[in-house]
DNA sequence: AAACTCCCCTGATCGC
DNA sequence: TGCGATCAGGGGAGTT
């Protein structure tokens, strides 16, 4: 369930808790998580290394590794990270546990194990499977309306569907392309290719995908963390507003669009929900 | 290449 | 109330 902020908050917030830290030891509680790899060799990879970096590419998180290694994760629907102070045990249901040479540890709890976590070497990075084919960045500056109108092309998909294509943009899910359009008042039902033809369009979607990305990341680092739980007296959690609350259309179904009054609908795209105002989104 | 289908897994909710 | 069907914000593999 966590999108591009989503990961930028657990990212960030990871960077600053694990950077010059070391990994003494690993708990695999959950084997497939890890697969191919076997918990022996997780276990030899990573302990003893100290946390060099945490980055994020799409929702992929890259945590960088003494000695050329990075462990990549990926949270996919429900997965999260704990961090706990030295007095606190991580949650009894956490998939993996890494132990810290400062005495925090840290959790990776995944309800529905679809997550995955493996470790790899730095240098192949650049041709992971996972990574290789994964689209630009919307939140760096190369990402332009411009670029934008190029990956939009001439394709025939619906432009929900084509937010939705970690290989033209990465890093948009579910609500974000829903929630873009609606800042666009672009139709999730309009075909791709008819938003690159209109100068207005790709611009004003170019601008709501930014936007609306990089708000959320910041309620993220405000407001309550979804995929991120510090426990301990000492840690700094967020306050504010809960994500979902700031939520134009995304899971508002029949409720007034802010914009014009009319319902929200909700239809299914590909398989999956898309929330829109049918007056305001064109 | 784009666009299908099916699959992974668990828990909450829906509809009869 | 009970219970199967459906759905959930993720990606991947295989097919046409």
């Amino acid at each position: 369930m966590p999108e591009l902020p989503e990961v930028e908050h657990v990212v960030r917030t990871l960077r600053q808790l694990l950077c010059g830290d070391e990994i003494l030891d690993v708990r695999v509680q959950r084997a497939p998580l890890i697969r191919p790899m076997t918990v022996a060799a997780f276990r030899a990879g990573v302990r003893g290394r100290r946390v060099e970096d945490v980055r994020r590419r799409a929702k992929f998180i890259l945590i960088d590794l003494a000695g050329g290694r990075t462990i990549l994760a990926h949270l996919r629907m429900t997965g999260g990270f704990v961090f706990a102070e030295p007095a606190v045990e991580p949650p009894e249901n956490s998939r993996v546990v890494f132990y810290l040479k400062s005495g925090y540890k840290l959790g990776f709890t995944d309800t529905r194990n679809l997550g995955t976590m493996k470790l790899v070497r730095a240098k192949e990075l650049g041709r992971l499977k996972e990574l290789q084919p994964l689209g630009i960045e919307p939140l760096e500056p190369e990402f332009t309306p411009e670029r934008l109108s190029e990956l939009l092309g001439g394709s025939r998909r619906s432009i929900k569907e084509f937010l939705l294509d970690q290989t033209k943009i990465a890093g948009v899910g579910n609500i974000y392309a829903a929630e873009a359009l609606h800042r666009a008042g672009i139709s999730p039902r309009r075909r791709a290719a008819t938003v690159a033809k209109s100068r207005e369009r790709r611009a004003a979607l170019h601008q709501s995908i930014v936007e609306t990305l990089r708000e959320a990341v910041e309620i993220q680092q405000t407001g309550i963390p979804l995929h991120l739980d510090l426990l301990g007296e000492n840690i700094p959690n967020g306050y504010g507003p809960r994500t979902e609350e700031v939520f134009r259309v995304y899971d508002r179904e029949g409720q007034p669009c802010d914009t014009c009054g009319a319902p929200i609908r909700r239809i299914k795209q590909g398989g999956r929900s898309t929330y829109f105002c049918a007056r305001c989104q064109r």
